[in-house]
DNA sequence: CTTTGGTATTCTGCATACCATATACCGAGA
DNA sequence: TCTCGGTATATGGTATGCAGAATACCAAAG
């Protein structure tokens, strides 16, 4: 018997909508696009051919759904299609890995801006706690890929406060693009410190709400990242 | 019998790597594509259902490649599709349409940024000369569909001179999801008069190679048309 | 006249079949 | 041994078939 309060759950449309249907392309991309990112595509020189039917065996599908999820993965950039040659895992060159960097500093200095304007101080106050457990002099040494791991978070968060789902949309692509890049970069210890010390920074502004300072300090620490990556990293193309 | 200029061009590689084939899935995307966006979305309210057996069968060809043209032009935001439902022309809210102009805020304003630093004396010239058979003072009013065209062309020309590929990518759709929006609001003349005021200013920081007015300006334009946008555009939603 | 229940039809998602082309292999000739 | 040319195989592009779900339609009951 359907108790009451289901009753009125129903007379006040107070249930979920729907539960939208998962298909199987979706899962087949997510599946790919996990399997592309989590692969170091940059390590062997290989190139990593996508067969369709080989795929369609080892997932126990036909080939049409992994072709609709290979068409996505081309769309957002993990996968290089040639017409009547097939599908390969893409491998940024450092032109386009620097050109990502570029897009990047413009969006993410676009969400301080918008940080300065909208966010409350709480959510402002979380930025600078995630780094709580960083000395300010920049005591990273000693744990490294934890502050890998909250590099990440604190780039996400930013467009996340910024309340503009684009820009969190187009930037989280870029996020898995630059996994590995970021993997082999921010080892470099020294570039770790200097890394935080200008979160510190950007977060001071922004907690001044000084919207041209802090757009300024977001965009030039990536643009930095960037001149790092031309002048530094010979690794790829 | 073959020349020998063509022989020569054979010894020397310089010809062309290959014509890439176009193939049917190509060719139906852009086919699309162009149909959506030359129809107007928004002056109708009834939603545009995109069939796959009636293109199929307008088009002459099988829904497979329909199929995979409907992927593409869903990843880059003109199509919605829901799972079992079908494909339906996508309708852009108000608020997406103010992160759109967010983000190309963003991106425009790097663009500047990028021409101050890399641009060559000619190709700056070249902003200026689009706006001659314009007055300085705003003699638009007369013309002011020619205008429109000019303008299009004055942002995607930024864009080209920031040397930056994936800017221009990232944003040529925009302009293309914007176009229903920029008919109705450029038709306003003294935004039409404002708005190339505010180009010439932008082409003289340009020209100045004044990095930081230049950005600042060409962001605000933009800002200034979300603003806009906010206020007067009742005819999203 | 409105609403509800059931049926029929339509259309998407997935699977499979076929074709054209690209690559690989192999043998003949230099 | 190397190169060239031809055939075979493999693989992507396209077409079609089938099943399940969503919608439309219609009739009967209130």
């Amino acid at each position: 018997m359907l108790d009451k309060n289901f009753l009125m759950a129903v007379a006040n449309l107070s249930l979920k909508p729907v539960d939208n249907p998962v298909v199987l392309k979706d899962r087949i991309y997510e599946a790919l696009k996990s399997a592309i990112t989590s692969m170091d595509v940059y390590t062997d020189d290989q190139e990593h051919r996508l067969d369709e039917r080989q795929l369609s065996d080892e997932l126990g599908v036909s080939r049409t759904p992994i072709r609709e999820a290979l068409c996505r993965l081309e769309n957002e950039g993990f996968v290089n299609t040639i017409p009547r040659r097939g599908a390969f895992v893409a491998r940024k060159t450092k032109q386009e890995v620097l050109e990502m960097i570029t897009v990047w500093a413009a969006l993410e200095s676009m969400a301080a801006r918008l940080i300065t304007e909208n966010a409350t101080e709480g959510e402002i106050a979380t930025l600078r706690g995630m780094f709580s457990t960083f000395g300010e002099d920049g005591a990273v040494q000693a744990h490294i890929d934890e502050y890998s791991d909250t590099n990440v978070t604190f780039h996400q968060a930013l467009f996340r406060l910024s309340r503009c789902g684009l820009l969190s949309s187009i930037t989280e692509n870029f996020f898995l693009h630059m996994r590995s890049i970021r993997m082999r970069t921010i080892a470099e210890k020294d570039r770790a410190t200097r890394s935080i010390i200008d979160h510190m920074h950007s977060i001071k502004a922004l907690e001044a709400r000084d919207t041209e300072l802090a757009e300024r300090l977001v965009r030039q620490h990536t643009l930095d990242l960037g001149k790092h990556v031309e002048e530094f990293v010979d690794w790829l193309d």
